[in-house]
DNA sequence: TTGAAAGCGCTACCAT
DNA sequence: ATGGTAGCGCTTTCAA
């Protein structure tokens, strides 16, 4: 297969229709000045050309220096520093024009976010963002606000969980709803009769209630002989998680399996460990970071679903730049597949976790 | 945190040294006519000034038209069709240049490589590829080719396995290795003792022997009490596999786990059904596609591992151009992990085996 | 060895 | 409503 000889730009445009380029240019990006005839015209012959805009002509005339505002929770630390350092790597490596970064954080969804949204709509206008990227927390106290912003003018791109019914740009997240599922499905599969718990941050993200309504409706296709127990809700606090898991270990009967749906786990690991519950209770976690790689080593986790920060960042990037770039919406929602992390497919992701992560060459 | 102000170009360095930017340029560049002093400096000021090239003028000055050979098998089309049809999706995205593809087919791996790959060193050398991509087969038949054809200025992609011995400039494959040992764990998961048996294409294939190593060792870690029978080699081929498949059924004591390291795996799901044996034996299998698929949601395979074609397609592209653009070589060996696909997380890909993937929005 | 300048295709501005 | 043109930053050619 050969592809086509030689293609059509504005100007081959201009000249079957002798017209001048200026004329073409509003035309195809009805920019208005244009007579509805001539415009039409020009659409017509741009058909018929397979006029495809050279980009990096566009580019490098608008020379833009794309403005993005990064605006994530400080809490959970292990999945949000790896996602704004693969934020910062993939706009580094953004061919074409510039990006500039301003990163800014709250203590953790749900608590101080509004803040900063609102800081937001009133920044002068020569520093407005191009775009913003956000984890929204409760949709209930963000939408508008969200909203807001959009129609101002700046891009929403949503990351890690979504605020659908606000006019955000585009979201990137994990599945969340096939997370719980897939944690029902492996301890389903490995669980004889018993009791199992979940342990999640706040149901009033929507994230976080996604991965429960996946889990219990799987468990309850796949493992009828598996009891879900109330959700235990941890607001992404260590203490919090800890306490509760004493509280889980102490119940009888006592719970066999374990979903961690967000990346606080390791206080719930280190209070199994202390009960020497370690292996005898099968847990499913979320995420990947140093100090949860001895315990999926040992066998003491099952599994863990990774939310893949890095590709996340990648697609939430290529949607910007794209959009404000091309002018085209890629996806508006891409629900990513979470890696399942076993005991053997681990070595693959250490990668990720190790510094490696800040520098070029990671794709995944 | 803010980014620096203004970025300096080759206009800048020329300005602040009193020289012409044609001799910032050559020094840069080392393209040669430039005293070794004069060089000196202007590297030390483009280090001082923080230079980046802006990549949007040289694509547009250069304006190339990057002509990428594409050598891949007929068989198996259920993963070679999706990865072909991924490389021209990964191709038309690019931004700010062209790309020319030149598909090419032989029957299958190891039958036809050769003597395509003999022609590309007969181009003329107006048409000379600027990269080629291909699946080596047997790397003691291609190995030499593939370094006279990456001598000749020809860059080397492999996609799929890999021909490590060769001069090929980069290779993007899912982590052989890992996949049979990912395999080896699921089922040493869920089964008791007995034999289990692999069905792979070509031992000579680095990527299938890879697959085999895997497997054989994580089974010994993690299930001694599991045998592991004597590899079958199908070639990629539907009869031998089913009649190979059928001989395996009449073994006594019967194996109760399988691995189908190739998507060639319709006629060995076929045989087990027809002897009544789907459900009984635990199956693991290779990679996604449409007739597939009911046997996940049946349950009559346990996990497909999927090689995610898409992927690769789009870093073996990303590879390419950077490297004739930039000239960086991003990563000389990618290494994917695959996708685990359960029954709870297939709906999720399902987008992979429609036509959807011909379109622009998918990532993955 | 170095300088000067044209021009890639597009956008935007000024003139008509 | 339309035409004409400068200029984005780089590479390359021609001249000195």
């Amino acid at each position: 297969m050969q592809d086509s000889i030689k293609l059509a730009g504005i100007r081959e445009i201009a000249e079957a229709l002798s017209i001048s380029n200026g004329t073409v240019d509003r035309a195809l990006h009805g920019r208005g000045g244009v007579s509805a005839k001539t415009a039409a015209r020009v659409l017509k012959m741009a058909e018929e050309l397979g006029y495809r805009p050279n980009l990096a002509a566009r580019a490098l005339k608008l020379n833009r220096r794309i403005r993005i505002g990064v605006q994530l929770p400080k809490q959970i630390a292990s999945f949000f520093d790896p996602l704004r350092s693969a934020i910062r790597s993939a706009a580094t490596a953004s061919r074409g024009f510039q990006i500039a970064l301003d990163f800014e954080e709250y203590p953790r969804l749900g608590h101080g976010d509004v803040e900063l949204l609102t800081r937001v709509l009133g920044r002068p206008s020569d520093q407005r963002y191009d775009a913003l990227i956000v984890t929204p927390g409760n949709p209930a106290r963000v939408d508008a606000l969200l909203t807001s912003i959009a129609r101002s003018g700046t891009a929403i791109i949503c990351v890690a969980s979504d605020a659908p019914r606000s006019e955000r740009l585009a979201s990137v997240a994990v599945d969340a709803y096939t997370s719980g599922s897939i944690a029902a499905e492996l301890l389903a599969r490995t669980l004889p009769n018993g009791s199992v718990a979940t342990i999640t941050g706040d149901l009033t993200t929507l994230d976080h209630a996604d991965k429960l309504r996946g889990f219990a409706a799987t468990l309850a296709t796949l493992a009828p002989h598996l009891t879900l127990l109330t959700a235990v809700e941890s607001h992404d606090r260590a203490e919090e998680a800890y306490r509760q898991t004493v509280a889980l270990l102490k119940r009888r009967p006592r719970p066999v399996g374990l979903y961690l749906s967000t990346a606080n786990s390791i206080p719930v690991l280190e209070a199994v460990r202390e009960h020497r519950m370690a292996g005898k209770i099968q847990i499913v976690t979320t995420d990947l970071f140093n100090a949860l790689l001895p315990y999926i080593e040992s066998g003491d986790v099952l599994a863990t679903l990774y939310q893949r920060p890095q590709t996340q960042a990648k697609i939430a990037l290529e949607t910007i730049t794209s959009y404000l770039l091309e002018g085209t919406l890629l996806n508006p929602v891409t629900r990513l597949a979470p890696h399942i992390i076993l005991r053997s497919n681990l070595p693959l992701f250490l990668d990720h976790v190790t510094e490696r992560q800040i520098s070029r060459g990671v794709s995944f």
